[in-house]
DNA sequence: ATCCTCCATGAGAGCGCTCTCACGCATGTG
DNA sequence: CACATGCGTGAGAGCGCTCTCATGGAGGAT
């Protein structure tokens, strides 16, 4: 409760407070001798400073926000948005940055959120599933706030950001599917308010194109980034084509609804229908059979996050970074298993 | 970026920073006059308290530490940590709270994350999701950290704790299969080292004692509180008792598991089997066919253990307080639909 | 030996706020 | 009319820390 000062540290190794400072931040300039003792005092005492009053002059909070601005329902149907941010968890608790997490589901509440993140209480903001234009991250650069937003930010914003390559990772989906000899090759996109689904969408059409046929948008449908949405995504999908022959889904929650609707209309996957998702997240390795998934490290992503986030802010720049990370093809029963195996 | 200050109010109002602050706190002895041309002062300024400095002064940080000691997976395959911490982001956001997440998974980042909880820098702590004797409440507790839990605390903890009438819920579930006159009733139990199953499986027991039936362990499986545990251990339960008539899931994503081994195992819901789920989350409505559930509502959770844990931040006392919330069973086809019906 | 340099350290101001205390003025009482 | 009462307000200290600037002493150059 009463957690000794910078003060009673210094009386107890017999120096002044700006010494224990300057050893509690690592300054180099230090006597090993007296450091040594400083450093014996702070473990005596269970020295932590205090938060408040660093602040208070540095002018920097420690601590970063993070706004999930979507339905609850969505968030964490999807073990997606867990991992992002798991990994910015990782991330910030590197730097012994706070998260602090602010949930907003209503004009209200975002104006509220607005406010405090302007507000002073956090050195930067990280802003991830966006929908449409949302006005957020370009509001907060105003107020220089630093910001970085997950994914592709909203048309026209000069923000920094972390992607991943989603119209490499859909291509490799589509083409994969092509090689398989699939002539009728559907796709489930996204929400496509949303930059992922609408690039997922574009890799899917692009491939298709690539390979000399036509697209056709009778074969695409959107499931809403949901696992029901993509079953009622699917059945929509049979029920206009019901010659579809493989069906690449813009997410796995997607792809296991599919699943469902492939089964229930009696088809078999791989054997009548090949089907591939996207993240390679926990749900490809539980589905019956193991989906093969576009792999995205959430988690990484999350980290960068943190990471591109902590450079602006230590650079007290305006430059807008971003980093855009790999995607990898995963093959497994969905679309008949990896080309060679033994036993 | 550079907020005006108390002060620099004050100029503008033509009083003294003591008077400002006043009305930013709303104190009652304040001439309305003086109130109102502050207030227009902050307005025209847009002043914003700056939290440091006041953290500094009142030995409070205006947050709240939430905890979720939980794999990855877990938390956020199943939508009741979002709604817990929806409920609780709400309840904090009512008295400007701010709401800093802490996600360990590893020992080590359970030690670090301790150190940051007890080091002053959060006003209380909110658990939820605790396995077996987490040491956790008591420790924070013994540093003098106001801790509420979330569900039954470890056992032996002295600490409070909002929780749902899990036995009761768990008994109108089994009460209304057998009132349905079911006789082979199976049980789906979550993660035995947490309270919830334990408890969830002790109600189901009690039920079915009461009307006079043995029970069988037979008939219990756990599912660990995940879909395809739920799946798992529903394709266990039909190999040892293949005349199984209903099963009470402790949990929705583990009854929608089930549903998938029943259909594989060619079993129709509700004629062959009925099944009830626990939760009532937005999965109970997206199954086929939709779930009947005991309903908890965990937004409500969650605000109550806000609520609770600025009670006892406010009281500054020692105080165990605890909260149990009703359940409720809601009746869909799963079991054959609400009694009766029109249209 | 004298001066300069440089490095480790200490002294002290001040970040923006709250809160106690004292003061002045209006009102009520004898 | 003198005095107590009380309410609204201002002055000022101080929360724990960082950081600038001054200081003293060791060591090198002359």
């Amino acid at each position: 409760m009463s957690n000794p000062t910078l003060e009673a540290v210094a009386r107890a190794a017999g120096v002044s407070r700006a010494t224990v400072s300057r050893v509690v931040n690592g300054s180099p300039k230090i006597k090993t001798e007296s450091r040594r003792s400083v450093e014996r005092a702070i473990a005596e005492l269970g020295y932590v400073p205090n938060r408040a009053a660093r602040a208070l002059v540095t002018r920097r909070n420690e601590s970063i926000g993070v706004v999930i601005a979507e339905p609850t329902g969505r968030i964490f149907g999807d073990p997606y948005f867990a991992e992002v941010l798991r990994g910015i968890s990782v991330g910030l608790a590197a730097r012994e940055q706070a998260l602090v997490l602010v949930m907003s589901q209503s004009p209200e509440e975002e104006r509220r959120a607005a406010r405090y993140l302007t507000g002073g209480h956090v050195d930067g903001v990280i802003l991830f599933s966006l929908h449409g234009d949302d006005p957020l991250p370009e509001h907060l650069k105003s107020h220089g706030v630093p910001v970085v937003v997950g994914g592709e930010p909203p048309h026209g914003a000069r923000v920094s950001y972390v992607d991943i390559d989603n119209i490499g990772g859909a291509i490799s989906a589509v083409n994969h599917l092509i090689s398989l000899g699939r002539t009728r090759i559907a796709t489930i996109t996204g929400t496509l308010d949303m930059p992922a689904a609408v690039t997922r969408r574009r890799g899917y059409r692009e491939a298709i194109r690539a390979a000399g046929r036509t697209t056709d948008t009778n074969l695409e449908e959107s499931g809403g980034f949901s696992r029901e949405g993509g079953q009622h995504a699917m059945e929509i999908l049979l029920q206009r084509c019901p010659d579809i022959d493989a069906v690449f889904a813009a997410s796995d929650l997607m792809a296991a609804g599919a699943l469902s609707a492939l089964y229930a209309a009696g088809r078999t996957v791989p054997e009548d229908v090949a089907v591939v998702g996207f993240d390679d997240s926990i749900i490809a390795l539980s589905t019956q059979p193991a989906l093969s998934s576009v792999r995205q490290s959430m988690e990484v992503t999350g980290r960068e996050l943190a990471n591109v986030l902590l450079q602006t802010i230590d650079a007290r720049d305006q430059i807008v970074r971003h980093v855009i990370l790999e995607t990898e093809l995963i093959v497994r029963q969905s679309t008949g298993g990896p080309p060679t195996r033994k036993s």
